[in-house]
DNA sequence: AACAAAGATGGTAGCGCTACCAAATTGGCG
DNA sequence: CGCCAATTTGGTAGCGCTACCATCTTTGTT
């Protein structure tokens, strides 16, 4: 005869405990606490009363071992310190903290092959859900989100194609509107500004392009991009790059707010005029840019709503009652500002 | 006779088909998968081979529970869009992300009672190590990690009582090497100005009063705080009320940078000459910091090497043997730049 | 009052994996 | 050549929980 729970670390309580406690069966414990209404109202006290006495807490690994379904949502994000993405998983965090779900959260570091990796990873979990970062997964990511077997959410864009369901906005149309509004502002000579160029930051790019080329002002030489990560600082050299080949240059769209704001930097150091010599909009519309001086047009997103919603569309689902819209345009507003209004 | 496997969702493969395919016992899988030296190399071949043709991921539930150990590193935050944490956080990320640990994440949100929940939850959980932000726990908390049975670093900050292991830096050193560079620049009515005054906060408010009561400045007009989340823009309205409050004031150390940014940009807004009329500091050096203009003089913190200290010394600790320093001082830089160079 | 239906409770048998021990094999050495 | 130790492999018995079914009540219906 062995030693019952010599195992077990510190001999925490198990339900059996609280089961022998409350002098009701194992089985009994678990219904309490999982749905109550199926059980009395009188062994529900008298259970609860055990699990406070004996600060029972559930172990989640052996719930998800015998139902086959761990309380886990998957979330999978490119970049853990992109702001963006940052908002986006505190949305998910909040919409989740009052529920029993955990998040396992996974940094893809925009790379395709990690995210099949990670993908592969979770999906041995078996999640209640998996919210995933954008549309354009590899084949194989595809398909593992497709046979994931739980509810699956793309966010931050919206596309013809979803897995599952989808939460985001057209970055095409953003990238479009901004373009568009400094077309209307005046401005002929429009740069475009991107760095690290995901699949979004593309489609940005495309907008920008069918606005300018809609307007007979494209030119290729006012493109200026590069694979590296977004900063400040970067913004800041790409500007002057782009001011070195295009001299003529009188706006500038840029990828993001942090580049937006390295181009506002450079401006002030150079004492190029903002908006009279140069405007410049941004995309994300972080706080700051309409405290910046002078404020700077941004397009808003909605991040954190995006979190959130894509958490209620899982949690209907979970719940068996699916969204009748599969995929949700959250869209986006021009905050026009200072910075293009001449 | 029931069907064997009606409740497994997809019917994935597990351990014992992948024995049954290679012809050797489940356990020899298991070993191979955990510690192959212990597996003649032959076995392992074969071994690998069924797990590659079967597409076999061990089911990490599973696993915890059999070992009473689950491979997760528990990870609490007060702040997931906050940059610095988020630098912490991905520092943790990129360590992990080679190992066989997971990460659970949880956010406080800056409040102690969270703190104890997620502490509680985290504990059902019996991950393989804690690693949570500051020193200031409650006494639950407190006992809640003492008890935890695993290597618990306290990161961000070093104190005089670790739970287990630290890693950070002085916040009172920093606070008070940001105001004696203030004074030592020529400044004399120099302001605080802090919002969401948390426990590292008030530190560096500490520092700041020490080095001001040092030098016989200190006046508690100079102090304007708030419990209000840190933003651009409050740093903006901050600086103004501070300004009202005391029109003589000729430098300014900011809790954090967005403070620092936002008073950067009322200066701008109100011609304010910068550093000439008002010196500015502010905390964790952001890469924005050195491109703003004028740039701004903070204190450089090494978050993202926190993180991934405080891993190593977690994963050192779990292999036993236990790093020879349990507290870690990382330090800080105090940046000089144009804004306050007078 | 008799009987079916619905509700409440419990027992049993795993979920997929690993700790523990036992067994089989090998090698070294007197 | 025999014996013990080291190495390699496997069997058994759970880890803590819940799905599934069985049992026992309570309630509603005619």
């Amino acid at each position: 005869m062995t030693k019952p729970r010599s195992r077990r670390g510190g001999g925490r309580p198990t339900i059996a405990d609280v089961a022998r406690k409350a002098g009701v069966g194992a089985i009994t414990v678990s219904r309490a606490l999982r749905e109550p209404e199926r059980v009395s109202v009188e062994l529900r006290r008298q259970i609860q009363a055990a699990v406070d006495e004996l600060g029972y807490v559930p172990d989640p690994n052996a719930r998800a071992l015998a139902s086959a379904r761990a309380e886990v949502f998957g979330v999978l994000v490119p970049s853990l310190t992109n702001n963006v993405f940052a908002e986006v998983v505190r949305g998910i965090y909040d919409s989740l903290s009052a529920s029993p779900f955990r998040i396992q959260l996974g940094n893809t570091h925009y790379s395709g092959l990690e995210e099949e990796r990670l993908l592969q990873l979770f999906g041995s979990q078996r999640p209640a859900a998996l919210i995933v970062a954008g549309i354009d997964q590899t084949p194989a990511s595809r398909k593992l989100l497709e046979s994931a077997g739980c509810p699956v959410v793309q966010v931050m864009e919206t596309g013809p194609d979803p897995v599952d369901m989808m939460v985001g906005f057209s970055h095409l149309d953003g990238g479009r509107a901004a373009t568009e509004h400094l077309i209307e502002a005046g401005y002929r000579r429009i740069g475009f500004i991107g760095a690290r160029m995901d699949p979004r930051s593309q489609r940005r790019l495309a907008g920008y392009r069918a606005a300018m080329e809609a307007a007979g002002l494209f030119d290729p030489r006012l493109v200026t991009t590069t694979p590296v990560l977004s900063s400040v600082s970067l913004g800041r050299e790409m500007f002057r790059d782009a001011l070195a080949k295009v001299p003529t240059l009188d706006g500038v769209f840029c990828n993001n707010d942090d580049i937006a704001l390295g181009v506002l930097f450079e401006c002030h150091r150079a004492s190029i005029a903002v908006p009279k010599t140069i405007g410049i909009v941004g995309f994300n519309d972080l706080d700051m840019m309409q405290v910046a001086f002078p404020s700077v047009t941004s397009i808003r997103t909605h991040r954190y709503e995006i979190g959130r919603r894509a958490v209620a569309m899982a949690l209907a689902a979970i719940a068996g009652n699916r969204p009748e819209q599969q995929i949700v345009d959250l869209g986006f507003e021009l905050k026009r500002r200072e910075s293009t209004a001449r």
